[in-house]
DNA sequence: ACATTAAGTGATT
DNA sequence: AATCACTTAATGT
């Protein structure tokens, strides 16, 4: 495992870092479509993604979801680094997108490692930045009401976070993820298809123009 | 062969 | 873009 962290972590993290992360984190293997974090968990671990994918999603009151960003190797959740400071309740789901291993950090030792370790500082900032960059763009994506464009791009990610260009999945998924009709999803999946960016097939989809 | 589920389509708001 | 109502196509039993 140590080994498996210098090869995911070792261009980020010294060495010292790095063995404190083995000794205090716990490794977690999940499969795909299972629950990491629910809406108002407590959080007291802070996950790192070792490879896998994790879909983060928001819940209006009437439990419709939408899909935020994924995580992948490298990345954290950043609602986690925002609740170092005391208990606080999870505002997101985490489930997993694909088989994924992650390594279990208790916050505790997130806010010691920030003072002793310069690497661990900057690793947290800029996560958080890129976190916050991308929440802003699922922002505008649907302030502006741009279904198409969210689409495709929702299609993208998910290519590359599977690392397969052949999406298994249905249009009624898509359509809880990006929390619209299933009617919509296939017409503009459609539109895509004729625009020749996609390829449908049944129960998948094969993303050409990536 | 029949039931179930996924996807396509036209019309309406 | 959402919803309805309906059709067509694929798949499981």
């Amino acid at each position: 495992m140590l080994q498996e962290l210098e090869d995911n972590y070792g261009y980020l993290f010294e060495k010292d870092l790095l063995k404190e992360i083995y000794t205090s984190g716990v490794i977690k293997e999940v499969s795909e479509g299972q629950k990491l974090i629910e809406i108002g968990d407590y959080i007291k671990f802070m996950p790192l993604l070792i490879n896998g994918a994790v879909k983060i999603l928001r819940e209006d009151e009437n439990g419709d979801e939408l899909a935020l960003y994924f995580l992948e190797r490298g990345d954290t959740c950043a609602m986690t680094l925002t609740c170092c400071m005391g208990d606080t309740k999870s505002e997101i789901r985490a489930v997993a997108e694909t088989d994924t291993r992650l390594i279990m950090i208790p916050v505790q030792k997130m806010s010691d490692w920030m003072s002793s370790y310069k690497s661990w500082q900057n690793f947290i900032l800029q996560s958080y930045q890129s976190r916050m960059k991308e929440i802003l763009e699922a922002i505008d994506t649907i302030a502006f009401l741009k279904m198409d464009e969210r689409l495709l791009k929702y299609l993208r990610d998910k290519a590359m976070v599977n690392k397969e260009d052949l999406l298994k999945t249905t249009h009624q998924n898509i359509a809880y993820d990006l929390h619209t009709s299933r009617v919509v999803v296939s017409r503009l999946l459609k539109k895509l298809e004729n625009e020749n960016k996609i390829k449908l097939y049944r129960n998948s989809i094969k993303v050409i123009d990536l």
